[in-house]
DNA sequence: CCTAAGTTCTCTAGCAACTAGAGCTTCAAG
DNA sequence: CTTGAAGCTCTAGTTGCTAGAGAACTTAGG
């Protein structure tokens, strides 16, 4: 049995975070010493390191609630565990296109800006004037922020 | 003089994120009409479209809130903008390279999940398992998700 | 056995950058 | 003159944590 201390070392996730887990219902309510301290079980620490990859590739903690339950239920079909990733991919590659962009976009920003002053800055004007813009990330909703 | 419904029309931000900008500082107080209703300038439809276009390009409030007191002194030198933007730029290639290798990772956790049963399931199983991680995205900090 | 340091406990509040809703007033069109 | 849209203020919620207060527990040394 680890200690809380020990579990976030060994899962790499800070004590409040895992405490925070629990709270939401993503960690099942921990095992208690005498003294009250929670104590886990191997079983944690592996789902544990689960949401912690989960959440290391991008998905979102709802995400990961759908894939651990499904998790549970290895007889199931892996459909549902299947496109729970697919989106996320499609979600990752839109936030590669779009950061592929304002890529584009910042470099040609901060190209020149030879020590000039702020009244020929570059990067003042190209934000201050969106038909300097070249994508169109400008205009109908730019939701690359979440 | 617009209100503040046509003034986010035409600059693409929504209402309540106008009163919010307001609020912490990054628009002055706009006038106000006899029934305390708030007015506001061309100059004011401009410093709008200027945070939209900076939010759109990633920049954070704070960024955008130095930028603007740089473009209300265009007799300083650039230098001060230029790094901001550089900063940003630097910002979004990091992203870009985190996401790409998320993007290599999810695209062979994907591949083949061809209506097994979760037992079988590569989505899970990659989950479950870090030694299936190639890239060091897991260890050392993940703070990719900011 | 005792004490001091280190962990852990609970609880509340804060971060970014908004978004949503309640309940009210004002404005513009017909 | 009335009705419906748009405005007002205020509070609270979102996501995924993080930080702090103040109390209790645990462990190692003397």
């Amino acid at each position: 049995m680890l200690t809380i201390g020990k579990l976030g070392d060994a899962a790499g996730v800070k004590v409040p975070t895992i405490r925070y887990y629990e709270q939401i219902g993503l960690l099942p309510e921990a095992e208690r010493s005498a003294g009250n301290q929670r104590l886990y079980s191997r079983k944690a620490l592996e789902r544990l390191a689960f949401i912690r990859h989960a959440r290391s590739l991008g998905f979102t903690l709802e995400a990961i609630r759908d894939l651990l339950s499904l998790s549970d239920r290895p007889d199931q079909s892996c459909a549902a565990a299947d496109a729970i990733a697919r989106a996320q991919l499609a979600e990752v590659e839109s936030r590669l296109a779009r950061l592929t962009a304002l890529k584009a976009e910042l470099e040609r920003m901060v190209v020149q800006c030879a020590g000039g002053k702020i009244a020929d800055c570059r990067v003042i004007e190209v934000l201050g004037d969106h038909a300097h813009c070249a994508t169109d990330h400008c205009h109908p909703h730019a939701d690359h922020l979440e």
